[in-house]
DNA sequence: TATTGTTATACTCTATAACTATA
DNA sequence: TATAGTTATAGAGTATAACAATA
């Protein structure tokens, strides 16, 4: 039945982005404390694990326009975080490093942070994470954020 | 075991961002089209459903703060969406109406959204809706709910 | 010409604090 | 004094488009 769908779609969606922001918010107010914003974060997490990487590769990883992306490097390079340096093969790459500040302030923030994040998930028990850990990656997967204006055009 | 726990919970919370960041994203952009953002979609949402409303309980409903609150009605309001009326008991109080037109617009849009909204979840299926549901609900609660209307109405 | 990335522009949201008006 | 709401200020993310430099 089309309208019950609807309603069970209506109604996982709304708890989903309410966890989300009850979590995220926190987890925002407690970066704001420490002198970072949730994308500075994101992007001097992924350069402390995956390491350097070029401005179009941190675009795929943190699923933003190249745009907002040189405003994240601005910011952070603008307080001596990450430092983005030519390639010498191809000088219209880049790669983006963490600075010596930018690794000591990550590694310090970073296990600060996921100690709120266990926190904060705890409300779940292990099985319960489990299972919420797939079902989302099923409908994240389901939504490439690549694919999404094509998606939006089919449905107008 | 710490660690285990650590991992479980930081997969958990990953596979949860990534989630709500595709479809949100999505979303967003598809508002956007329509004319409008995600926290005007909100705010005509909430009038729609629940009738006038002070910004007072707007910031309960839409978990924003004031000053932004603020911000979003001044947007609105220039617009000619909504308008906001002084209370003739406590002149300090005011009211946050629909006009025609905001009316207009948010009766269009809501079911566009809804069904995207749909049609996004729709990579789970109705069991798995449900199981994402109560632990997201779980995750989340103390929250008030995003949607004024969660699984009554019908939205076509 | 195509690709990589930055700038320009303009808007919205967020957070904090100061402020106004009413009670 | 306390409450409801707005304004001021500053900073950050977002989208689009124009732009430069390199391949």
């Amino acid at each position: 039945m089309a309208e019950n769908g609807m309603k069970k779609a209506l109604g996982a969606y709304t708890n989903l982005i309410r966890a989300t922001e009850s979590v995220q918010g926190l987890l925002s107010r407690q970066l704001g404390s420490l002198g970072l914003t949730m994308g500075q974060f994101q992007m001097l997490e992924a350069l402390l694990h995956l390491g350097p990487m070029s401005p179009g590769t941190l675009c795929d990883k943190l699923l933003c326009g190249s745009s907002n992306l040189s405003m994240v490097i601005r910011n952070l390079q603008r307080r001596g975080l990450v430092v983005s340096r030519a390639n010498e093969r191809d000088e219209r790459r880049k790669m983006v490093h963490l600075t010596p500040e930018g690794r000591a302030m990550i590694t310090k923030v970073f296990p600060i942070q996921a100690k709120l994040i266990r926190a904060q998930m705890s409300a779940l028990d292990g099985r319960e994470q489990e299972i919420l850990r797939r079902l989302c990656k099923k409908l994240g997967l389901g939504n490439p954020a690549r694919f999404a204006v094509e998606m939006t055009k089919e449905v107008g």
